[in-house]
RNA sequence: GCGCGAUUAGCUCAGCGGUAGAGCAGCUGUCUUACACACAGCAUGUCGCUGGUUCGAAUCCGGCAUCGCGCACCA
C-alpha cells in the first residue's frame, strides 16, 4: 500500500540524501556489460582533484545526467563513468606552496618523499569534488570511478607513449618552448594566454660596426618591448624591398653593451611600415626571431636561465631577474647614449595559464607529439562520407575544431614536474659521462627491465669498467596526455578484450564546454586515431564518441564569466542547501536555449538567493502538492491497481489531457534525444503546471468527490478520473526524472507504493499512446479555456467577488462550439462560479442582450453576463473601447492587405482565406463590442 | 587582422517568412478544502540601425553599430 499522504511540505535535503544513498547502495547505476540493451556510454569530463564544485561542474553534471537518465529510461544499457584528473601543475603548485610555508623545497625533500606527500594530499583532499558531485544526484557508476593517475590509466599512458614513439609520432629535440618560470616547466601553446598589457616601446640605436654608410648614417634604430633580450641579439632584420635599408643589408652592427658584431639581414617578416622598419633579432628568446634565425642561419644566444634570471651570457647583468634586467639594460643603454626614446605601448604578452606570470620563450630540449598525421586523420573523419565523426552539437563548433586541426603545431608533452606520469624513456647515461644531455641516447620502453634489454641490444652490456647505466627521464607528461586517453583508458584499453571496452567503446556522447575543445576533445580524437583507427575501420568505429555536445558557460548575474580570481563565483552548494539539488539542476537546464548559448544565473549576493532557482524550487513544490492531491483522492489505489481507463468512459477533459500527455511524451523524448534539454525542461514545466495543475486537476475535482450516496454512474466516473489522474501523474514523473531525479523518485514511490529497492530511475519510458492524439479536440479545448477566461475577465471587470455566483450566457453561431460549451457547462460553472450556464444561438441572443448585460468576445463567441447593478460601467466601457480599438486596428491591417492585388494574386490561397476569415472575425468582434 | 555568437516587454530569454510570446519582476483582487513556494485577473514592445529580396521580414540577404568570445599577432 502506498503512503496515504505526503508531508505538507517538501524537504529536499532529507529526500535527496536518502535517494542518493539508496541508489549507490543498490548499485542502481552499476551496469553489467553482459546485460541486454543497446549500449550507451558517457565518460564524464574528469574534474581536477584540486577542485571544489563550481557552477560549471553543476551545469555540466545537470546536462550529462539528464541525458544518461533519459537513455536509461529508454532501455539502453547505460554506463556513465566518473573520475578525476591528477592536474599535474595545480597539485604541484599547492604542495610547493605548503613546503615553502614550512621553509622547505621539493628538491630538499626529494622526488620520492615529495610524491608520497602528494598521494597523501590526494587521499585527504582529492575526494572533495567527488563528494560534491554526489550531492547533485549524479547517476554515474561510482564502482567504476577512475583517476588519471591510477594503475590502469598509468599503464595506458605508458602504452600510448611507447606506441606513439614506435609510430614515429613522438620525438625529442631542442626547440623554443613556452617556459613558465613560476612552475619551472615548459608548457604547451594552449596553456599560454595572450593578455593586453600597458608596456613601453624602447627605441635603441645600434651603431654600424664597419664605418658610416654611403649616405653618412652611423647607426640603425630599433624598437623593442623587451630590452633585456637585446643581450641575446644576433642580427637586425629589415624588409628586403625597403629602399631605406637595401644598401645596408649584409653590413654589420655593433651590439651595444655586449660589443658583439651582428649582421643586418633582409627578411619578409619585417613590416617596413611599423616603427623604423628595423627589427632586432633574438632567436633564442622570441618565436618570430627564432624563425628568422633559422632562415638566416643565425646563432642562438640564450641569455636567461630557467628560473627567469639572466645567465652568464648576459655578462654584467648575470643573476638579475628578467624584469630587473630590463630596467638595468635600459639604464645602461641610456648611459651609453643609445636610448633614443621611450613611448608608452599597449601590447599582448603571453602569460602562463597556471602560473599567471609571463611565459618566456626559451630554448629547451623537450618531448613532442608530431600532431599533423593525427590531425589529418581527424579532419578526414570529420569529412567522412557517412557523416561527420564526431558530430558536434551545435554544429558550428565543428568548424572551430576543424580549423584548429588544420593549422596545428606539435604538442610539447614533457613537463619539468614530479606529480604526473613519468616519461617512459631511459637515458643511457653511461654514454655521456653519467649525465643526461641533449644528445644522450635513450630507449623508450614499458618498464626498466624492457629498457635495459633494449639498451643492451643497442649498446651491448657494457664492461666491468664501463657498465651500462640507465636513468629514467625525470620529467612527467602533460596532464592532458592522460586526459586524452580517458574515453578508452577508463574502459580497459590497451586490453582489447576488456569487457567494458568491447561493450561501450566508442562512447555515445561527450558533453563539455567549448573552452576545452582544443585541450581535450581534439586530443582525445587524435589519440584515438593513433590507437584505435585500424586500417579500413570507419571513423565512427574508432572515434571516442559519436556526438560532442558543447554547452555554454554559466555567467553571473551581471553576465560576467564566473572565475575564481574575480571572486564572482556562485556556490552551487549554497543553492543546493537553500533550494535542493533538483531545483538547481532544473533551473540550470531550463535556462539552456537552443544552440549552446551561455546561460545567465541571476543571484542576489546580499541574501544568497536566486530567483531562477527559486522558481525551479517552486515547481518542485507544485509537483509535490499535485501528488499530494492525487494521494488524497485516489482512495488508496495506485496507478497499477487502477489500470488503464476505458476509452469509452472518458470525458472531454480526460481525452484532452491524454492527448496532451501523448504529445508531450513524444516531444519530450525527441528533445531529450537530440540534446534540446532546455526545451524539454520548459515543455514539461508548462505541461505540468499550466495544463495538468491549472486545468485538469481543477476540472476533475467534482468528479473525484461525488458527494454523499453517489450514483453508480458517478462512482464509475470517479474511477475513470482516478485512472486518468494516476496515469498522467505517474508518466509525468517518469518524464521528469532525468531533470529532477530525487523529487520524482520520492513522489513516484509515494504514488505507486513501489518497494524501497525499486527505482523510478530504472523504469521504462512510458509508451506514448498515439491513439489518444487528437488535434481537433486539443483545439476545441483551447476554445473552452478561452471562453472560461473571458467569463473570468468579465467578472473581474464587473468587480464581482470571486465567491459571488453569477449567471453566464454564451452565444455562438457555430454549432460545434455551442455543443462543446453545453457539454462542458458543469465544468464552466465550477471554474467560473457561474450560478447557471446557458448557451444560446444567435437568434436567441437578442432578448438576452436587451437586458443589462456585460458582454465580452473571444473569436466569434460572445459571452454575456446578465447583471443588474454592481457593474462598474466606466471600467466596462474602458474595456470595450479597448476591444474596439484593437479590432479596428486589425481590420485596417487585414483589409489593407486584402486590398493589395499582389497579395490576393501571389500569396498561397490558404493564407488569403485565413486572412479573410480573420477579417470577418475582427469585424464581428468590433460590432459586438459596440 | 580572421572567425564565431549576441542585440525582441523593466529583467532573463523563446520565436527564425504569414496579425509580436513565455517566465520572473510589477499592478489588482482572493485563505476557491493540493499548493500564498499558491490561485484568478491586468498591464507592458519603432523585435539594435540601415539598405535589399518578397504580396508579406523580428524571421532571408548586404552593410553598419554595440557587447561578448575564440584564433592569429608588428618588433
Amino acid at each position: 500500500m502506498p503512503e496515504a499522504s505526503l508531508a505538507k511540505t517538501y524537504d529536499p535535503a532529507g529526500t535527496e540524501a536518502r535517494w542518493q544513498a539508496a541508489w549507490e547502495t543498490a548499485g542502481a547505476f552499476h551496469p553489467d556489460p553482459a546485460a541486454p540493451g543497446e549500449p550507451f556510454a558517457v565518460v564524464i569530463p574528469p574534474p581536477n582533484v584540486t577542485g571544489s564544485l563550481h557552477m560549471g561542474h553543476a551545469f555540466n553534471t545537470a546536462l550529462i545526467d539528464t541525458v544518461v537518465r533519459f537513455q536509461r529510461l529508454r532501455g539502453r544499457n547505460v554506463l556513465c563513468l566518473p573520475g578525476t584528473d591528477h592536474a599535474s601543475i595545480a597539485v604541484q603548485t599547492i604542495l610547493e606552496k605548503q613546503l615553502k610555508a614550512e621553509g622547505r623545497s621539493r628538491e630538499e625533500l626529494g622526488r620520492e618523499a615529495f610524491l608520497e606527500r602528494a598521494w597523501a594530499w590526494k587521499a585527504e583532499s582529492g575526494g572533495t569534488i567527488v563528494g560534491q558531485l554526489r550531492r547533485l544526484g549524479y547517476s554515474v557508476d561510482w564502482r567504476r570511478e577512475r583517476f588519471t593517475l591510477d594503475a590502469g590509466c598509468s599503464a595506458a599512458v605508458v602504452e600510448a607513449f611507447v606506441r606513439l614513439h614506435q609510430q614515429g609520432l613522438i620525438y625529442r629535440g631542442e626547440y623554443l618552448v613556452n617556459w613558465c618560470p613560476a612552475s619551472g616547466s615548459a608548457v604547451s601553446d594552449l596553456e599560454v594566454e595572450m593578455k593586453e598589457v600597458d608596456g613601453h616601446l624602447w627605441h635603441f640605436r645600434y651603431p654600424l660596426a664597419d664605418g658610416p654608410a654611403a649616405d653618412g648614417r652611423t647607426h640603425l634604430e630599433v624598437a623593442t618591448t623587451r630590452p633585456e633580450t637585446l643581450l641575446g641579439d644576433t642580427a637586425v632584420a629589415v624588409n628586403p624591398v625597403d629602399p631605406r635599408y637595401a644598401a645596408l643589408v649584409g653590413r654589420r652592427l655593433r651590439l651595444p653593451l655586449v660589443g658583439r658584431e651582428i649582421p643586418i639581414v633582409a627578411d619578409d617578416h619585417v613590416d617596413p611600415d611599423f616603427g623604423t622598419g628595423c627589427v632586432k633579432v633574438t632567436p633564442a628568446h622570441d618565436p618570430n626571431d627564432f624563425a628568422i634565425g633559422q632562415r638566416h642561419n643565425l646563432p642562438l644566444v640564450t641569455v636567461m636561465s630557467r628560473d627567469g634570471t639572466m645567465n652568464e651570457a648576459a655578462g654584467r647583468f648575470q643573476g638579475l631577474d628578467r624584469f630587473a634586467a630590463r630596467t638595468a639594460v635600459v639604464e645602461a643603454m641610456e648611459a651609453e647614449g643609445c636610448l633614443v626614446k621611450v613611448e608608452p605601448y599597449r601590447h599582448s604578452v603571453p602569460f602562463s595559464d597556471r602560473g599567471k606570470v609571463p611565459v618566456e620563450p626559451l630554448l629547451s630540449t623537450q618531448w613532442f607529439v608530431r600532431t599533423e598525421p593525427l590531425a589529418a586523420r581527424c579532419r578526414d573523419a570529420l569529412a567522412d562520407p557517412a557523416g561527420p565523426s564526431p558530430r558536434f552539437v551545435p554544429e558550428r563548433w565543428s568548424k572551430v575544431y576543424r580549423d584548429w586541426l588544420t593549422d596545428i603545431r606539435d604538442w610539447c608533452i614533457s613537463r619539468q614536474l614530479w606529480w604526473g606520469h613519468r616519461i617512459p624513456a631511459w637515458f643511457v647515461v653511461s654514454e655521456t659521462g653519467g649525465v643526461i644531455t641533449d644528445t644522450t641516447p635513450y630507449v623508450v620502453a614499458r618498464d626498466a627491465a624492457e629498457a635495459r634489454a633494449q639498451a643492451e641490444a643497442q649498446f651491448g652490456g657494457g664492461t666491468h669498467a664501463h657498465p651500462l647505466v640507465l636513468e629514467q627521464d625525470p620529467d612527467v607528461l602533460d596532464t592532458w596526455f592522460s586526459s586524452g586517453l580517458w574515453p578508452f583508458s577508463t574502459l580497459g584499453w590497451p586490453d582489447a578484450a576488456a569487457a567494458d571496452l568491447a561493450r561501450w567503446y566508442p562512447t555515445s556522447v561527450l558533453v563539455t564546454g567549448f573552452d576545452i575543445i582544443f585541450f581535450w576533445v581534439a586530443r582525445m580524437t587524435m589519440l584515438a586515431g593513433a590507437f584505435l583507427a585500424e586500417e579500413g575501420r570507419p571513423p565512427a568505429a574508432w572515434m571516442p564518441f559519436a556526438d560532442v555536445y558543447i554547452h555554454g558557460l554559466v555567467r553571473d548575474e551581471q553576465n560576467r564569466k564566473m572565475s575564481k580570481s574575480a571572486g564572482n563565483g556562485i556556490d552551487p552548494l549554497l543553492l543546493i542547501e537553500r533550494y535542493g539539488a533538483d531545483a538547481l539542476r532544473f533551473a540550470l537546464v531550463r535556462e539552456v536555449a537552443g544552440a549552446g548559448q551561455d546561460i545567465r544565473l541571476d543571484y542576489d549576493r546580499q541574501s544568497d538567493t536566486s530567483a531562477t532557482v527559486e522558481a525551479a524550487r517552486n515547481f518542485a513544490t507544485k509537483l509535490w502538492n499535485a501528488t499530494r492531491f492525487a494521494l488524497l483522492n485516489l482512495g488508496g489505489e495506485t496507478p497499477a491497481s487502477l489500470g488503464e481507463p476505458d476509452p469509452a468512459a472518458l470525458q472531454l477533459a480526460d481525452r484532452w489531457i491524454l492527448s496532451r500527455l501523448a504529445r508531450v511524451n513524444q516531444e519530450t523524448a525527441e528533445r531529450y534525444a537530440s540534446y534540446a534539454l532546455g526545451e524539454a525542461a520548459r515543455g514539461l514545466y508548462e505541461f505540468a503546471w499550466n495544463e495538468v495543475c491549472d486545468w485538469y486537476l481543477e476540472l476533475i475535482k467534482r468528479r473525484l468527490n461525488p458527494g454523499e450516496n453517489p450514483s453508480p454512474e458517478a462512482l464509475a466516473d470517479q474511477r475513470t478520473a482516478r485512472q486518468v489522474l494516476a496515469k498522467v501523474l505517474s508518466e509525468l514523473l517518469v518524464m521528469l526524472q532525468p531533470l529532477m531525479p530525487h523529487l520524482s523518485e520520492e513522489l513516484w514511490h509515494g504514488l505507486t507504493g513501489a518497494a524501497e529497492g525499486e527505482f523510478l530511475a530504472l523504469q521504462a519510458w512510458p509508451t506514448a499512446n498515439g491513439a489518444a492524439l487528437d488535434d481537433a479536440l486539443e483545439a476545441s479545448f483551447l476554445e473552452l479555456i478561452e471562453a472560461i477566461r473571458v467569463v473570468r475577465n468579465l467578472r473581474a471587470v464587473a468587480g464581482l467577488k470571486p465567491s459571488q455566483p453569477a449567471p453566464v450566457q454564451f452565444v455562438s453561431g457555430r454549432p460545434e462550439l455551442a455543443a462543446l460549451l453545453r457539454q462542458a457547462s458543469a465544468d464552466i460553472a465550477a471554474l467560473t462560479r457561474a450560478e447557471s450556464v446557458t448557451v444560446l444561438d444567435p437568434a436567441g441572443a437578442e432578448t438576452a442582450r436587451a437586458q443589462r448585460t456585460l458582454a465580452g468576445v473571444s473569436g466569434e463567441l460572445q459571452v454575456l453576463l446578465p447583471l443588474e447593478g454592481l457593474v462598474d460601467l466606466d471600467s466596462l466601457r474602458g474595456r470595450l473601447e479597448k476591444d474596439i480599438a484593437k479590432a479596428e486596428k486589425e481590420i485596417a491591417g487585414l483589409s489593407g492587405r486584402l486590398a493589395n492585388p499582389n497579395f490576393a494574386g501571389k500569396a498561397p490561397p490558404e493564407v488569403v482565406a485565413e486572412c479573410q476569415a480573420n477579417l470577418a472575425e475582427a469585424q464581428a468582434q468590433a460590432e459586438l463590442a459596440r
